[in-house]
DNA sequence: CGCCCAATTGACTTAAATCAACAACGGTGG
DNA sequence: CCACCGTTGTTGATTTAAGTCAATTGGGCG
């Protein structure tokens, strides 16, 4: 059940048996949610938090004229809300962008962890800071790349995290998810994310239709955006 | 030293003596920084972090065209690179915008607190948490607020985080940065910033002149960039 | 005193938003 | 089975918020 993670933790740190058996018995409940629901609203106060198993899941706020902007979009693997087990109330709202299975875990156990396990607890902790590191080029794509770069970042942030956890195809990832739901990701309208879309298909970059990114042109489209993997901390850490 | 770090802490936190005496205990070499130097540069491997003790600091990342951007702005108190405890390498650059006093902690103790007091280890995740809840609310701003209303939403997150250090002396707060340092902040020009903060002025709702901002009207501020506090985590919490 | 950088203002350009149609598609119910 | 409907995707015409370019002012300081 939480494979996809183990996959991602593992990457980056050794991980004893122990821990991965402290890990192993984090899941509670197991829930499928369809999409489109909101299963966290900002201000709630919370008592276990989100592993994603299967499915795409966003981070939003609204503000009050409608508008909506999504602050992380995230695959199976991902601990949706882990940060909510210290910060007790989230700031934003969660949501299924597409039909999903969660695992929720109680608090109470997380706490058992950063009593007994000060190494694992310290990988929780990475992994909380390398959300962060997300928001932080998100913060760079929205103030400083144009709408085609950004979306070019987008794409190869998506297939570097979709690829972590082995659902990325070589050169192509099924991203089930509207327009609309990018352009609120990209802080763009969907029309103009249509637009640019259409562009990198005719620059033969990358091409996004029916909820399939597949990109023609990786080094090229690495180049439009500036990216660089770096941010996504890959680099394995000694024990 | 530390007392501006406490500060923040205790208001949400109750921290016990045992507690309070190993934060006393982290500051290794004191420094004093010139304004305008960049400390640490991203993608160094780091072995300690750094507690801003005076000073404004920001985190920031460059673009090939010279452009750049803030990611945060760092006010005394603020464990400016704590998250570079588990990331090792940060995905960004710091730098002090004013001349900065900081002391620096050893990785190494900050392991010994992980070790010795699970409590502590919560309460400094926690505040690792509280700044990606601020890159949240600034990607809500780039991505959706107007730049009128991502200047009056700036101002507003400074004056509570300033307030909270003891930093601001009710409606007014030193904030000793340029226009340019601002415009970095909002993923705007610097002309921008300088009509917008004119508007901001004219409409009788803050000035910010000579690196002193003072609010004329803080509902109003608050109406126009839509800016709540829940975001700072402000609420108490029982342990 | 003169230099440099920040701040200010005006004129003009541009990237992206808005407005407006319409096509494509999938689901649903008659 | 297919007509209807709502959502998403697509495209063109127009507007607008913010950027760019350019010139001027002004303060701090060596």
């Amino acid at each position: 059940m939480i494979e996809k993670l183990l996959m991602k933790l593992c990457l980056r740190d050794e991980l004893s048996a122990d821990e991965v058996a402290a890990l192993r018995a984090l899941p509670g409940r197991v829930i499928d949610v369809p999409a489109d629901k909101t299963i966290i609203r900002a201000g709630d106060l919370l008592n276990e938090s989100t592993l994603l198993i299967d499915g795409l899941m966003c981070r939003y706020k609204d503000l009050r004229d409608g508008s909506r902007q999504i602050s992380e979009l995230h695959v199976a693997g991902d601990f949706v809300d882990l940060h909510s087990f210290t910060l007790k109330r989230l700031d934003h709202n969660i949501m299924a962008l597409t039909p999903c299975r969660i695992a929720q875990v109680p608090h109470e156990r997380l706490k058992q962890i950063t009593e007994d396990f000060p190494h694992l607890t310290r990988v929780l902790w990475f992994s909380t800071n390398l959300d962060a590191a997300i928001h932080r080029e998100w913060v760079l794509s929205l103030g400083r790349r144009t709408a085609l770069a950004r979306i070019a970042h987008f794409l190869c942030e998506l297939h570097v995290r979709l690829g972590l956890v082995g659902l990325a195809d070589g050169l192509s990832f099924r991203l089930p998810i509207t327009q609309i739901d990018l352009a609120e990701c990209l802080g763009l309208t969907s029309i103009h994310v249509n637009r640019m879309l259409k562009q990198l298909r005719e620059r033969k970059l990358a091409d996004f239709r029916n909820g399939l990114v597949t990109i023609a042109d990786l080094k090229g489209l690495e180049r439009l955006a500036e990216f660089s993997p770096d941010y996504l901390s890959l680099e394995r850490i000694p024990r």
